[in-house]
DNA sequence: AGCGGTAACGTTAGCGCTAACATGTGGATT
DNA sequence: AATCCACATGTTAGCGCTAACGTTACCGCT
C-alpha cells in the first residue's frame, strides 16, 4: 500500500519528512530550525542529523506565509552601476546580513513610475520593510506605501516630506561648505558643473546651497551648467559630463574655479583640464562631492565632500530592522557627518 | 455572531476578499491576476475594480508555495561595489524585468564559505534559479546545488569544470591578445601588474595567457608584480593596487611597459606615472583589462580589452530563464566576444 | 500527599494561493 | 434534435510551515 501521494515527485525533503526519520513531531523540527532553545540538546541534535542525511532545507516560502514575516527588505535604487551607491548597498548588506535578513534589489533609471511598479512588485512578495532613494516619488507609490503599513527608509536626502524614516545627510549645507572653501581660498569666478538628471531634490539643494554662498560672498551665482544628457538613464555619462561641462563653461567666458555636482563630474573636468593643458589648481581649482574611492587618487588629490554613502546604508538597515522588531527609534530622520576632505585640486 | 476569526486583524486584502465583492470565486480571482486571457473581458474588468478598491495586492509568497515556482533568482558576487561587476548585474536586471522575476543579491568578500552560505540562504526561498561568480566553489556548495536541482549559471570563468551553465569569455586569450600587442607595438621590458586577491581562476588565466605570449616572443615573463592587500575582501584597493605595483615595478628594475590584470590597476600605475613626471606612453606604456568606463576618459585613453559585463550579464539571465522555462539552449557554455580597444597609452 | 510550576514536547487550525479536475453554458455541426 | 466542443467558471485538496494552545512528566515546596 501507498500511503503517499502521487505529488512527492522529485522535491525537496520537508520538515514532515525529517520529523518521521526522527521520530519526533513536524512542530519538534520547526523549532529546531527557529528556535532551537527549546528544544532539549539530545532532540536538536537527532533533529538536525536527520535532517541533514535527508538534505533538509527549510521552506522560507512556506514559513513566512505562516508567521506573516519574510525577513526580506525590498531596495530600490536609481542605478545600480553608480559607486557611490554601492557603498551605501554594501552598508544596508552588512547591516542586514547580521541580522539575518536578505533582500531584493531594482533599479528604476530615475524614473518615478519604474519605482511605482517595483515597489508594487515588491510588495507582492509582502517584504517586512522597504528603503527608497530619495524623498521625491509618484502618487501611486505614496498610494502603496500607504497601503501597505510597511516600514520604510528614504536615503541620501532628507529634504522634503518623509513617508516613514530617513537617512542622508543636509545636502544644502555641504553645498554651501565647499562653496565656502573655495571662495575662502580667494578664487573669484566660480562655475557649476550640475548633475545631468533634473529633479533630483538632492542634487538641487547642493546646487542651490552653492549658489547662495556664492551669493553671500558677493561673487556671481550664475555660472552654473548642466551637462547635456540625452540618455539620463545612465551614470555612464559621468565623467563625460564633467568633460562638457568644462567645455560650456570655457566657452562662455572661463571660470577661475569650478565645483562640481559629484566627483564624478569633477574627475571628468578634471580629465578635460589635462588635456587642455590646463594645470590644476594653479589654471583652474577643481571640487567635487562625495569622496569617491578615486578622489583621493586623482593626482593632486580631489578637495571634496566625503558623504559617507556606507554609514548611511548601514543606519538605513539599522532604522528599518528596529522598526520591524519594535525597537525603539532615536530620530526618523537621521543625518549622518560630512566632511570636507582638502586635498591638492582646491 | 462573529463569524470571522480574531486573527484578521490589520492586514491586506485577499484574493477571497475580492472573490466576495466581485460575486465570483476565488479561483477566478487567482485567474484574473495570474492568466488573464482565460477570464472573460467583463469578469476581469469587475474583478479588477473590486481590486483596486479594497488595495488588494497579490501575495506571492502564498502562489509560489501552492505553485512551487518562485519568479526569483539568486545572485552571489564578490563585491557590491566592483564597477565592471555592476555592469553584469545590471545585464541580468534588465533581462529579468524583462521576464517579470526578480532577483536576490548578495556579496561573499571573495570567501568560498561566505558563498556557501549564500547559497544556503537563498535555496531557503526556493529561488527559480541562480547566478554564481567564477566556477571555483567549495565542496558545501556543490552539495548545495545538487541536492536543490536548481538551475545554475556561473559567469566571468568558462574556465574549470562548470555545474550546470556558463556565460563569460577566454580570459586565458584576452590576456595573451593584449599582451602581444604590446610586443607588437616594440615594447621589450614588460611588467605585469596581477589582481590583489589570489586564487581566482579569470585572473589567474590572464596573467598566464599574457606571460605565455611574453615567452612565445623571447621576453621575460617573470617581472610580475602583486599589489599587497591587507584587506582582500574590499576592491576599494584598487587604484592604490596600481600605484604600489608600479613603484615595485621601479623598485625591480623599471620597465617599459605595464600590463595590468584590471582596468583600475592600470589607472593607479597612469595616476603614478603622473605624479613621478613619466609620460604616458611615451616614458610607460599601460595596458588595462575590462574597458571600464573611465578607460576612454582618462588621458590619453588606456588601451584595455572590452569584456561586455552588460551582454554577459544579460546572456546569463537568458539562459537561466530558458533552462527554468524549458526553453531549449544553444549551448551551456557561452563565451561573450572581447574585444582590443586601442587607445593612447599603449 | 497534594499543589503549582516549568521544560519539552504534541495537536489543531490555518496562512493565501494554485493545480487539477468538475461543471455549466451556448453555439456550431450533423 | 442530438451531439460535440470550446470557453468560462466553480470545487476540491493541498503546498510546507508556524501560532497558539494542550498535554505530559517531573521537580520542589508546603
Amino acid at each position: 500500500m501507498n500511503h503517499d501521494p502521487v505529488k512527492r515527485l522529485p522535491g525537496w525533503a520537508t520538515m514532515s519528512d525529517v520529523a518521521h526519520a526522527a521520530g519526533v513531531s513536524l512542530m519538534t523540527v520547526s523549532r529546531v530550525y527557529k528556535n532551537p532553545s527549546a528544544v532539549s540538546a539530545a532532540t536538536r541534535e537527532r533533529v538536525l542529523n536527520e535532517g541533514d542525511r535527508l538534505g533538509f532545507v527549510p521552506n522560507m516560502l512556506a514559513g513566512n506565509l505562516a508567521s506573516g514575516r519574510s525577513a526580506m527588505i525590498g531596495i530600490v535604487v536609481p542605478s545600480l552601476r553608480n559607486s557611490n551607491n554601492a557603498n551605501s548597498i554594501q552598508g544596508m548588506a552588512d547591516r542586514l546580513r547580521q541580522a539575518s535578513y536578505q533582500f531584493m534589489i531594482t533599479n528604476t533609471g530615475y524614473s518615478l513610475d519604474a519605482e511605482a511598479l517595483a515597489v508594487e512588485a515588491f510588495i507582492r512578495r509582502r517584504p517586512d520593510g522597504l528603503v527608497l532613494t530619495g524623498t521625491r516619488h509618484s502618487d501611486e507609490t505614496y498610494a502603496l506605501l500607504r497601503g501597505s503599513g510597511l516600514p520604510v527608509v528614504e536615503v541620501w536626502e532628507t529634504e522634503g516630506p518623509i513617508i516613514d524614516m530617513a537617512t542622508g545627510f543636509r545636502n544644502r549645507e555641504a553645498g554651501g561648505e565647499i562653496a565656502r572653501y573655495l571662495i575662502a581660498q580667494g578664487y573669484d569666478r566660480i562655475g557649476y558643473v550640475d548633475y545631468p538628471v533634473p529633479g533630483l531634490r538632492r542634487y538641487e539643494a547642493r546646487r542651490d546651497g552653492a549658489l547662495d554662498a556664492l551669493r553671500q560672498a558677493g561673487l556671481r551665482a550664475d555660472i552654473v551648467v548642466s551637462p547635456l544628457s540625452t540618455d539620463v538613464t545612465e551614470d555612464t555619462s559621468s565623467f563625460r559630463g564633467g568633460t562638457s561641462g568644462l567645455q560650456q563653461l570655457l566657452d562662455a567666458g572661463g571660470v577661475r574655479a569650478v565645483l562640481c555636482a559629484s566627483d564624478l563630474l569633477a574627475v571628468g573636468v578634471m580629465f578635460e583640464a589635462q588635456r587642455r593643458g590646463m594645470r590644476v589648481p594653479e589654471d583652474l581649482a577643481v571640487a567635487g562631492f562625495g569622496d569617491f574611492e578615486i578622489a583621493a587618487e586623482i593626482p593632486p588629490g580631489l578637495t571634496t565632500i566625503r558623504t559617507q554613502g556606507y554609514q548611511m546604508g548601514w543606519a538605513a538597515a539599522d532604522m528599518l530592522i528596529s522598526r520591524i522588531e519594535g525597537l525603539p527609534i532615536d530620530t526618523e530622520i537621521k543625518n549622518v557627518d560630512y566632511a570636507l576632505v582638502k586635498r591638492g585640486s582646491a
